[in-house]
DNA sequence: GTGAAAGCGCTAACAG
DNA sequence: CTGTTAGCGCTTTCAC
């Protein structure tokens, strides 16, 4: 590692000035001449500033703090940490991931993220709920991922759950079905009211009467398995919203055991919260995707455009994010996350 | 953030003596009430030491790189970097995880690593595969997790895939299945070979006959399907060892149209790779968990005790862990993570 | 036993 | 324009 001082004594000039002119701080400070030839043995030396020394001075790290849970289980967690960690690569972050298994384990985590002068937080859920920062964590900036924060005031990065509603159903719609259910979970989620609330006003909207007995919230069980049959053979239901995968199963295998092929005889869409069914059974399935890399990827950009007091550049996004809508403010407490659409094939031929 | 500096000026000693007693280093050198005093203040004022302003000197950061592909795709990431996590965090470690999406990606990022430092590098393939170490990485201490090395001289932490193959099989022997078909995929992975070689062995061992109808290689595809939906109708089978969870859905629809169900009709057993199916149909289905939790755990181990040259102490591990055949040096090439069962009912009563 | 001093790599104030 | 100086928090050598 070539550091300053090798450069200054290579040149015979003095640290102060290869600092100023690698920092792009030299207009009108050093000679253009010698800033020139300062540039060139830097990169001819290979030279890298090393940021933790740099710190010392600064107090800023570029190291941000990514706290999660749940990690380990759920498959959300990859898309997350990625579009996070994409986002942090293109502005020079380099992310700390601690995943905790509860309160005490968190707090320990984070004091030692602070003991690394992390310079900001983003907090990680795996599925959309209301959440009170802790107190550990209050006065650094921080960003929530798929969650809400419960005194609206810590910026938050959600997907947008009605919308996810409104355009499964009407997909099913557009695919022709008439008889719409909507297979839903039993946990009193964000995510279960918002899609729910969706799928209403899409069957309003299109004249549609909304039943109460094509509205199903299950659990993820044997039981759960026989009230989906019921479904089928009590209002015969040609298309299926499903809340996740884990429901779409049932219909699967509910409609396996009456002959019922999916994408010929019904159609169904599901939100992909699992990847099983759609890795295999697309195009035959259709799936609305949550947009998961894009909340890590917007939440780091947040996050970053907040300690650094500026605005979000979005040019340096990726294609997919940089159509979506600009932030109002240098401190929005809300963004919505676009949906992802894949494979629309709904009821289409089977083969 | 108090510093040594504050508890040197506030007891009238110098900082060397507050360092040398916070870093136990006082053996003989401090007398004892004075230590006592420091450890005090120390404790009273909440001092935590600045790891970065330490690494300056001792160009020991307590930084870990993560480095790993495929992060967003695969839902096993999850429990590798929890594994390496907890590990981590009980030795005293912070792990910087970087994805990359490319060799030149992966370059700059192990780049930016090691201008913060890092003590030692993870890599980590999301499946087992024979891998090279770039030649970034060379000089580093590494450990590979889920990865072979090409030129079998890094520390690698894999899964025992035989093992897999001849449990899973075993389990279906037991559960009183005579005709086992196994459900294998088509790609050339060491996983694909390995498992099919643990099932023949299981059934030569049971001295139950090999024979090649029962063993197909899938894609993930319709054509899939119709290929264990022949099997199903030429063979006839009573008892499924599954590849992973995606073979496993094209037995449960086959099944489902030809009015047999599992756990009653049929036996199925898969390595849960994906994770829909065991959540939904366990006890139907039983899986064989590969210990991707348990590699990332012993991979971060290893690789801390090749960074301090000491030996693993297996007290600190967690149950599971601690009863795994202690390593075989301090540079071990390679270890067998052993497999984790759940929900053994192989063609047990249906509800 | 203990403190003074140097230095890790860098930034920032200030003097020239 | 440029170099000197000081100092971020810590470790380590070396006098006393």
């Amino acid at each position: 590692m070539t550091t300053m001082k090798q450069i200054a004594k290579e040149l015979g000039v003095s640290v102060s000035s290869v600092s100023l002119v690698l920092n792009n701080r030299d207009h009108g400070r050093i000679k253009p001449a010698k800033a020139k030839q300062i540039r060139q043995t830097a990169e001819r030396l290979g030279y890298q500033p090393n940021p933790l020394a740099r710190s010392l001075r600064t107090s800023k790290t570029g190291l941000l703090g990514f706290i999660s849970e749940d990690v380990a289980t759920t498959p959300f967690a990859g898309g997350i940490i990625q579009g996070a960690q994409d986002a942090a690569r293109a502005s020079g972050y380099i992310m700390l991931t601690v995943n905790a298994k509860g309160a005490a384990e968190e707090e320990e985590d984070v004091a030692a993220l602070r003991r690394y002068g992390v310079d900001g937080f983003l907090y990680a859920k795996m599925y959309n709920r209301v959440t009170t920062i802790p107190d550990y964590l209050r006065g650094s900036p921080i960003v929530l991922v798929d969650a809400t924060d419960a005194d609206g005031v810590s910026p938050s990065v959600e997907p947008d759950e009605y919308l996810i509603g409104v355009d499964a159903t009407n997909a099913l719609i557009r695919a022709g079905a008439k008889r719409i259910a909507y297979i839903g979970c039993q946990d009193p989620l964000i995510a279960q009211r918002e899609r729910s609330r969706g799928y209403r006003q899409a069957l309003k909207d299109a004249g549609i009467p909304i039943l109460d007995s094509m509205m199903i919230k299950v659990g993820d069980n044997e039981r759960a398995l026989r009230d989906v049959e019921r479904l089928f053979d009590d209002e015969h239901p040609d298309g299926f919203f499903c809340f996740n995968d884990a429901r779409a199963w049932y219909v699967y295998e509910s409609a396996a055991r009456r002959g019922l092929t999916v994408g010929r005889d019904i159609s169904v869409v599901g939100v992909d919260n699992h990847l099983v069914l759609a890795q295999t059974m697309t195009p035959r399935l259709s799936t609305v995707a949550l947009p998961h890399y894009e909340m890590g990827y917007w939440a780091v950009s947040q996050l970053v455009s907040n300690i650094r007091h500026e605005h979000i550049n979005m040019n340096d996004m990726p294609e997919t994010l940089a159509s979506l809508p600009p932030l109002g403010g240098p401190y929005p407490a809300k963004i919505h996350c676009p949906l992802i659409y894949k494979e629309s094939l709904v009821g289409g031929e089977t083969d």
